[in-house]
DNA sequence: ATTATTGGTCAACATAACTGACATAAATTG
DNA sequence: CAATTTATGTCAGTTATGTTGACCAATAAT
């Protein structure tokens, strides 16, 4: 599998140790995010879209409420964004069937077209990464992120699967 | 090291694990940088604010363009933050030596103490989270970080080490 | 001497977040 | 059934952080 090792047992709790860890979260995510984002740009559309975007391909017939909590914003904040998506043709509303207050969100044909391109896009640059240092280091880079959530996301997201 | 095997060799390229990576990713982005964005909050600073004291802090005497290389912003968006950073007493600008139309960055012990709070604070959870799953999770918590780089940013951290 | 680099400034604009107040419809509860 | 809570939306105003473009001054490099 060819990875050296690049962490002396025991080391890894120094500080300098520590900030190379912070460094390297806002290195990845600024350079995992931009592939994306110029996408996105050249659509007219920004990170924001994209986010809700990504979590409604995912779960198709969510409840807005469940996206305001995913995303932590409000909803002030998601309906622009929402309405945006919903007038472009990307997002469809239908009301929910057990309680018809909820408008439950999904993604068009277009919206499913764009998702797809995105998060292929950015799944290739996560098969790289992960081919590159193998299923340990997979594991290792899961684990650590997963210790990273605050504890009621981590349960949460353990439920989940 | 009690760590259980979260991926089975060879199953991690697939789209819903990579999916899983991505989400991670995210939630563990949005976690980490809740608390400290908190804690700036409350003295009337942003994200961007600490993103510039926390790498004055590591590089002292950086020159300003290479603050806006490491964020990548435009100087007319680091301008506002670094005028006020200075204005209310937290970085310190002198002139360059060998380069004198270089002004070199510094934290004031206002800076430097604010700067220690929050590394501090986002060490914790670092610290946690590597105690948590050892050091052979973090090696590959790292190299999976490394790989999804951008191939000259990955150059760049490697030769400073 | 000319050109390039480093850094700054002014102005205008865009995006994505926020707070607060209020409205509507449906579900739930006493 | 009446009262309350919940899910969602909307209007209005504000803030933080980014962008372009134009332009300037000091200094360094060719």
């Amino acid at each position: 599998m060819a990875q050296k090792q690049t962490v002396q047992k025991g080391l890894f709790l120094r500080k300098q140790e520590l900030r190379k860890g912070i460094e390297l979260l806002f290195f990845a995510y600024r350079d995992f995010t931009d592939e994306a984002d110029q996408m996105l740009a050249e659509l007219g559309l920004g990170r924001a879209h994209h986010r809700v975007i990504y979590f409604v391909g995912r779960h198709p017939h969510l409840p807005v409420s469940q996206l305001l909590s995913i995303l932590r914003i409000t909803k002030q904040s998601l309906s622009r964004v929402l309405t945006h998506l919903v007038d472009e043709g990307y997002i469809l509303q239908t009301q929910g069937e057990r309680d018809k207050r909820q408008r439950l969100l999904s993604l068009t044909e277009k919206g499913a077209a764009l998702e797809t391109k995105l998060t292929d896009l950015q799944c290739r640059r996560f098969a790289r990464a992960y081919n590159e240092r193998g299923a340990d280091a997979v594991d290792g880079f899961q684990q650590v992120l997963t210790s990273l959530l605050n504890e009621d996301v981590r349960s949460e997201l353990e439920r989940e699967g």
